[in-house]
DNA sequence: AAAATTAGTTGTATTTGTCAACTAATAAAC
DNA sequence: GTTTATTAGTTGACAAATACAACTAATTTT
């Protein structure tokens, strides 16, 4: 029993896998955009965009359960490509704030508009009942993992 | 609406993102194993040790839904560790059939004790039936995303 | 004032992934 | 049987993301 449900669990794994794939190749084909983004890339501006309060580099590290280097690097890239801004705090000048550009919000419409015709096709044959149930499921587990 | 359900899929995602860095983590953080592993390797070899019938590169490729030199990579890696051995076939020698060896074995056995453990800290809070559900919305998506 | 902490940066190494080109083996076409 | 096309795996080059340690400058704590 232990053993089935252990199987069951890196097979749901494998599938999530899928998904990530799926998203992450649907992203990083997109030709149309003024600049072409990485899933990461992509998964990070559009997280900076929905924050209300004004975040530093750590706060996004933190959010995204990255390391600050990894963060950095990608915002780096976005601050190349002029989706993303620093602005030195005037409080304490260690800290970044950062802020998403007119392009960078452009972009964020643009790779939206993936998003929700990819959700369409997956969702397909699913009742909102068992997409709700999914994300309480993975709101739970997450959870769960944030305590990890 | 279509805005709020966009948001929430985002969200989603990167909780599911969350689970997978928790995973990998946990996985490349043991430090009992006598090999170790990347989180992509034991995904294969435990893959790999599934299944019943012999297979060869490009079935682990697309079981996996990876790219045929993604694959060989971290065959690379699990030959050199001695975990899977690549036997040539002898009706086509263009094929290699992947065996899973005793070490192999023993490392995914011990592998296998941190999933279950992360599995069951990660569900507290959880019904069956919620689970249940959680796969059953995973399989179908995952069949949504094979169609793609 | 000195020591400790913090935010960001840099360097290095590793892993995984993509894609194209290639080789050798096999299958299909003629 | 010969030629052409396809297949399985390999290689090379490149890119992205990640981890971790060390570092610098700014700030806080002692």
């Amino acid at each position: 029993m232990k053993e089935k449900m252990d199987l069951s669990i890196m097979d749901m794994g494998r599938m999530m896998q899928e998904l990530f794939r799926v998203f992450k190749k649907r992203i990083e084909s997109e030709e149309n955009a003024e600049v072409k983004l990485s899933s990461e890339q992509f998964s990070l501006l559009h997280a900076l965009s929905l924050k209300e309060e004004e975040v530093i580099q750590k706060d996004m590290a933190e959010m995204m359960g990255k390391d600050k280097s990894a963060v950095l690097r990608i915002i780096d890239c976005l601050e190349e490509k002029g989706l993303v801004r620093r602005v030195a705090a005037m409080e304490d000048r260690r800290k970044n704030y950062l802020m998403v550009t007119k392009a960078g919000y452009r972009a964020i419409d643009l790779y939206m508009v993936i998003v929700y015709e990819l959700v369409k096709e997956l969702r397909d044959g699913l009742s909102q009942e068992d997409v709700d149930t999914f994300h309480k499921v993975v709101n739970q587990i997450r959870c769960n993992a944030i305590k990890l």
